[in-house]
DNA sequence: TACGTATTCTACCGGTGAGTAAGATATCAA
DNA sequence: TTGATATCTTACTCACCGGTAGAATACGTA
């Protein structure tokens, strides 16, 4: 909480006079909105609280955001090019299919403890219109077919035992997202900790040939640090 | 959906007329609301919208629950017993603790693709007041404390690899989760053939021996199988 | 400094939804 | 059949929230 706050002043130090900035208060917006929307859900947050909480008064939002919906719309997207970019990234590599799940699985980690990824994971698209809804479904299907492509890949070259690659990799997203609903920077459980026995327990199940040694330590991806929280 | 309000007609019908009957009627609410929280969530159901649908006006609603609160609490009720059910009958169990995760992976599978137990999963218990969400949080965390307990007797016997029993019992509890969202008992994926990866998958990263053979195949867990929609 | 305008504010509208008051109606028990 | 009451309805209150109109203010620039 304490931590939180600390973030979130210099968002409302922003609006303490009314320089012209409106790229950056755009942005301080969507951060501020986001860990809202993360921490009371986007449904009980009101616009009103938004402002508040940066110093202003509601219509003042409007300068920047045509409606609630586009301060969430863009939020899955700034969520989503993340997880996009590091699936780019594990895609251009060249390794066994079961080594790249593994760094998908430590990458994923990263991002999704971070609030824009959380955001894709746990804010509810239900609240979207039917064509936001639409749009945000389309990039997170997007993703699901990527890292069932990557799963696919592992069964082709063997490193991964023959299954069906839409439950695995449903299931393999499920655990993450799961542990972006529990997981507590502060908490007791080091981030570390929990992405070694993510990937050893999700690869072990995983590979072709049991209990087995990856080719290489999963990576650890970095790429838009910048934007989490 | 001609499925769902297929199953939503018995009730319509029971409050046609003024038949004194308040403990059916009240559990008619209660598996109507399910559905409506489910497919539209809590929030943007009202509960004219649940009165509508059961062919009654909101305030003979009132007449049942003491508010909206109510109902979802029961909801959550029914769901955490289904499971509580499901995990004294495993306890109860003398087998190896890998098995009797297999039997818990098997058997909540098979809960939280039923509307209740879904419920537990799916239904956002930020709504709850403070009061109710301390009992909801309450139930859900003495079920994740019992499968950590199944996981480190499995540790203890040698049936499962060294392992944080903390973070195995989120994952595998995680990836279960990630199930009820987006299961589909119409969809193309068959249950058991989910049902038998997940147990393969999960199971197999957890083993102390790489790939290995259950003692037993998983039980099929049945019990109130009549509270399921 | 003074103008144009980006930025923000005060005051409001309209819709929605939880919950209630008070009365009507049908069921059941005698 | 009739009275008691469980059940349900009509009509309402109140609070909240998304969004807008139009005015005020202060920043940047010429």
């Amino acid at each position: 909480m304490s931590k939180q706050s600390a973030a979130l002043q210099p968002h409302r130090r922003l609006f303490a006079d009314r320089k012209r900035n409106p790229d950056g208060k755009r942005v301080a917006v969507l951060h501020t909105a986001v860990r809202m929307f993360l921490e009371r859900s986007y449904g009980r947050t009101s616009m009103d609280d938004v402002a508040t909480q940066l110093n202003i008064t509601k219509p003042a939002l409007y300068h920047y955001f045509r409606n609630k919906e586009e301060i969430l719309v863009e939020i899955y997207r700034l969520g989503t090019d993340l997880i996009d970019e590091m699936l780019d990234s594990i895609e251009a590599d060249e390794k066994p299919g079961l080594d790249k799940v593994a760094d998908f699985i430590a990458g994923y980690i990263q991002i999704v403890t971070g609030d824009f990824g959380r955001a894709v994971i746990r804010l509810d698209d239900g609240e979207l219109s039917k064509a936001g809804r639409k749009l945000v479904r389309g990039r997170k299907r997007e993703i699901d077919h990527r890292l069932r492509a990557i799963i696919e890949g592992g069964i082709g070259d063997g490193s991964i035992a023959s299954c069906d690659a839409k439950i695995a990799s449903f299931l393999l997203a499920g655990a993450i997202h799961g542990m972006a609903a529990w997981y507590e920077p502060a908490g007791p459980l080091k981030l570390s900790a929990i992405t070694n026995q993510y990937v050893r327990l999700l690869t072990g199940g995983l590979a072709a040939d049991g209990l087995r040694e990856l080719a290489e330590p999963p990576f650890a991806f970095k790429g838009n640090a910048h934007i989490h929280g």
